[in-house]
DNA sequence: ACCTTATGACAACACCGTTGACCTGTTAAG
DNA sequence: CTTAACAGGTCAACGGTGTTGTCATAAGGT
């Protein structure tokens, strides 16, 4: 053993697997994302991939030292997909939101990588370049340092948090979500108004939203006491 | 098999296992919760818990259909805990505040329940005592139905999914957190001025604030911007 | 006391991630 | 052009997982 994975920079010989493919940290990723689109998120695990490339599972070991390091990996390229089709318009709430839901939506794309990047800081490229942008969107906006850090923060996690949140619910196999939906409509909108009067008073509207992810709900209230705060802040600075 | 499972109500025979322990529904989740609490995240599974238990893990099945299921009880009796301890004060920003509070402490205490218990309708008894209180809540506060749905969902989907979410991070296992700390301080902390000025400029909030859960500041903003929007439609109901 | 049957136990299945040992084609040095 | 080193692909195995079909038995109603 000693060490198994060696550097991509460092890779030289390029060995074909038995059945003709040429294998690369790249290429791996993109098959990994394939695979979560094609087959949802349980159709990854490392047999399956190794299979889909035509190697043998353990060869992935030569490029990723456990599923984590690969999950990483695809988290990256995940955030840098979303990145590059970014154009920030100079209008910070327009461009948090916009970005907000972008990541969101990219989450929503990858539910299992989306699980994993949510809680796990890769350190990678793309996540660096991803940070840089939001913090100079706030700074340009006005945001004292220590505030501005303290919005991103929320801001970002709170995109995460939401785009697992939701991925995880959307990965649910057809039955379980089904099942769901079963339970709002069955149990909830049909709870007797004397021993559940705030539920029955407001069924309808409990029904109709919770098949929308409330993301962009509480992004809108993340962002407008972002603003109250900031104007708070000017007035002060002002006066 | 036909059904495996008969439903609690149902049970009258209370055989014992071969070594001696009369199995329950309350008992088995109990037991889950302990396991998780002592050993950690990983150390739920069925096999194990049976182990725990005294019995076959085969025989979990006769009171769960499956893992999820199990789970599902788990998480509902963790919602319990915390609206059991949970006393309204009747300031409607307080009282939401603490609860939030409370739940995502819960959630941290219990890191694998909190990830499935985030993304499932349990529509167990717990559940539908919870969704009754906050919209108590709201609705006592002077919000309109609607709006007050509205802000149900993101404040609720915000404390679990900043529940899953940090709960998560929590659960890994701990060279993989020194590690996550390590990528803050070493590539964070030391990134270049000219290239990344907005991380450089604030790099040490930055690092003071990744160590902290960000969901108190995310409430707060959620919580604040709801006033704002409460003082709102209280102005213009009296103009 | 008997019979039914709920419920526990057993054994097996198909999967999983991971690793140590082995084998071989590529490549760089002579 | 040959050759030797070794990166990188393969194989087989380990110990784990959730789940299920089948069997055995003790509890409880009659």
């Amino acid at each position: 053993m000693s060490e198994r994975v060696v550097p991509a920079a460092a890779r030289r010989r390029r060995r074909p697997t038995k059945q003709g493919v040429v294998l690369s940290e790249e290429l791996i990723v993109e098959t990994a994302l394939r695979l979560i689109e094609e087959h949802g998120t349980e159709a990854l695990s490392v047999r399956r991939l190794g299979r889909a490339l035509g190697a043998d599972p353990s060869s992935l070991y030569r490029y990723f030292r456990h599923t984590d390091d690969l999950m990483l990996a695809v988290a990256d390229e995940l955030i840098g997909r979303t990145m590059r089709t970014w154009r920030p318009s100079g209008d910070w709430r327009t461009d948090l939101r916009d970005l907000g839901l972008r990541m969101h939506a990219g989450a929503l794309a990858h539910p299992r990588a989306a699980v994993l990047s949510a809680y796990r800081v890769t350190g990678r490229v793309y996540e660096i370049q991803a940070v840089e942008a939001i913090l100079g969107v706030l700074r340009g906006a006005g945001f004292p340092d220590a505030e501005a850090v303290r919005i991103y923060h929320a801001y970002v996690d709170q995109a995460l948090a939401f785009g697992a949140l939701d991925s995880a619910n959307t990965a649910l196999p057809k039955p379980a979500r089904d099942a769901e939906a079963a339970v709002w409509q069955a149990t909830y909108a049909r709870l007797p108004s004397d021993t559940y009067p705030h539920i029955a008073a407001t069924a309808r509207y409990l029904v109709a939203t919770m098949r929308h992810s409330s993301y962009p709900a509480a992004l809108d209230l993340l962002l407008s006491a972002a603003a109250a705060r900031l104007a708070e802040i000017r007035g002060s600075a002002e006066g």
